[in-house]
DNA sequence: CGAAAGTGCGTACGAGATAAACAGTGAGGG
DNA sequence: CCCTCACTGTTTATCTCGTACGCACTTTCG
């Protein structure tokens, strides 16, 4: 492996290899990046400093700057870890093995609803991701698509993913939220402005907050239908 | 206009009225969120402080906070302000109409690479995009979808577009990125778990970048191919 | 015409990222 | 075998930034 131009944690993720010379190390970057998560998990990205994770661990902050080389360097690990699960797939029809692949995408989303906050810093160069992508590229040969269209349908897939799971996150944070929020609405909007939306506070779709996963499937389901037409069109 | 429970600032962006005593105020929320935007415009988000944004408005820092009690607030009335022209339609169609809608949302994201950094804090109370959402719902009106798929299509696509910008400005950010980038795949991935990644690399697709409009332009037809497979249906 | 509400702003504090310097450690070359 | 030096964890210090607080001034209403 020549060089790579990448951080020299990233290189670690990845399982360079470690100097043999001096001291052992007291951690390992998986436990840094395991704890950092943990408690993004259990307080939220505000309350992750690099002391706090450090203090998790019983050492010092600046002990972390020996595993990464920056604070953003260690969230772009976070975004990678919590997709260990994600690119398990059981079918090898495109269509299911698609929907595993982004509900995969969603449920890493859900369990740690900070990851959506955290800005993307560049293409994707991290293990479990590439995985996903891989994982995507695979089921989709099989299909007459190209390969950017490969790419683009990929890449729509975990953006909806993202999408969807901070929409999730933090619209229906609060769990009456909706009640509010049509309340709220009801009263900043001038009425005779904003006459559908005014219309649909007033639907039962909106006062009580359905099933985020039926919005997901149904989103999911139209890309798919989408899909689908372009196969079978480009098939013929 | 009772209670609303948003914040005042946000009340001011909806043109709530001054109180009358003291005197009169030197700025204004309008050129206060028009100074925040040229300075993430021409230097980014990281350049944008509180001090910055009244450096250029030839004030203090803190008087600031007289119109916007945090960062946070004045986060919220930026992205916002950038979608001012977002919402203009003129077809009547829902198809065209919706696509003009997509393109509106994209362009105010690709004029403001910023944006898609700034973190959602929950539903949306701002005009401009309580605006593009009253919009869409008009266009939807004549179609047989329910309320909750009229809203689930217009959170797909304003995402899709928020999603998209995301990956244009972060991945696309420098010229050549796909060459270098596809070098440092090929040298991180270990070739034999990663056999259509590695060969899509070598594909035209992915060493040169194409026009990102063309990727956004596929996903949106995706996503009304599969709309308009499922208002069909329900017409009949 | 005061009082009260409202304004801009200087000061100060606290949190947090991280650079610099330092003392201990242990594998490999002599 | 031991000394060297790449490497380790840590302590201290700095710099940036958001923002609470308080002061002095300015309007308008009772």
């Amino acid at each position: 492996m020549t060089d790579t131009g990448l951080p020299a944690s990233i290189e670690a993720a990845w399982g360079a290899q470690r100097p043999t010379r001096g001291p052992k190390r007291a951690l390992s970057l998986d436990r840094i990046v395991a704890a950092a998560v943990a408690v993004a998990d259990a307080d939220g990205l505000d309350a992750l400093s690099m002391s706090r994770v450090a203090g998790e661990l019983g050492t010092s902050a600046m002990s972390l700057y020996r595993y990464v080389s920056a604070k953003d360097e260690l969230l772009t690990l976070m975004t990678d870890a919590i997709f260990i699960d994600a690119a398990a797939v059981t079918s090898s029809d495109w269509r299911p093995a698609l929907t595993e692949l982004a509900w995969g995408c969603l449920r890493a989303y859900r369990a740690h609803p900070w990851a959506v906050r955290i800005p993307i810093s560049g293409p994707p160069v991290t293990p479990h991701q590439l995985r996903w992508l891989e994982t995507g590229l695979a089921v989709l040969s099989p299909t007459p698509l190209t390969a950017a269209e490969k790419m683009s349908t990929l890449l729509l897939i975990s953006g909806m993913a993202r999408n969807d799971a901070t929409l999730a996150n933090d619209l229906g944070a609060q769990d009456n939220l909706m009640p509010t929020y049509a309340q709220t609405l009801g009263r900043i909007l001038p009425p005779q402005d904003f006459p559908h939306l005014l219309a649909i506070l007033t639907t039962p779709v909106m006062t009580q907050d359905d099933h985020p996963d039926v919005e997901f499937a149904w989103a999911l389901a139209r890309i798919l239908d989408g899909l689908a037409a372009l196969i079978t069109t480009k098939s013929e």
